[in-house]
DNA sequence: TGCACGATGAAC
DNA sequence: TTCATCGTGCAC
């Protein structure tokens, strides 16, 4: 039985055009649906319950605004590629990349809720990304591969988006205070209120 | 070649 | 508030 198949990833598999949009747009967009990562034979999936938006090189918070490395490569590249980096030494933190290539802008994906084979928690991107087994092997992977990808829910859901200034990006001046984390209201597996 | 620090999380 | 832990980016 192949992936797409199988019923826990439900719904539509988000498409390259879904990505190649304002990251804010996207952000918003992406709560409440699936991420799928298949590795070793077992599918994980999780609901996107909280996500940052990155702007792109003028965002003092992105990644990308010291310019184009060999580390920010991939959020310079073509829209819906994953940009796994290691945080702090021992956290994997999991972004989505948007808009077109050779422009930087990403969303950062905080917390899922679990729906299937996932086992420990998952609010925060480094636990996320710890609960889904994803580490920096999958930098640069397309999201519209066979075992890494994003779909919509099988049913419509309705919530209500709650807006709040990003999680440690106190030193990115006025951009720190913008309101660019995005979250399920009253979501229980949302990371810091 | 060295070094300060971070889109974190947990313990104290 | 402190600490674990190490790749990255930039200074030297």
């Amino acid at each position: 039985m192949s992936l797409e198949e199988r019923p826990a990833a439900g719904g539509q598999r988000l498409e390259r055009g879904f990505y190649d949009r304002d990251p804010i747009v996207v952000a918003r967009e992406l709560l409440g649906k699936r991420l799928v990562h298949a590795s070793d034979g077992i599918e994980q999936v999780g609901r996107i319950v909280e996500v940052e938006a990155y702007l792109g090189p003028h965002d003092l918070a992105a990644h990308s605004a010291r310019g184009r490395t060999r580390r920010t490569e991939v959020m310079f590249g073509p829209p819906g590629h994953a940009y796994v980096y290691l945080i702090y030494g021992m956290y994997s933190c999991m972004n989505v990349v948007t808009q077109p290539e050779g422009v930087a802008s990403a969303v950062l994906l905080r917390a899922v809720e679990p729906v299937k084979n996932i086992q420990e928690r998952t609010q925060g991107p480094g636990l996320l990304c710890k609960a889904m087994r994803i580490d920096r092997r999958l930098n640069g992977h397309d999201l519209l591969s066979d075992d890494f990808f994003i779909v919509d829910p099988v049913r419509a859901e309705r919530f209500n988006i709650v807006k709040r200034p990003r999680i440690g990006v106190d030193y990115a001046g006025r951009w720190a205070r913008r309101l660019l984390r995005f979250y399920i209201q009253d979501n229980p597996f949302v990371s810091k209120k």
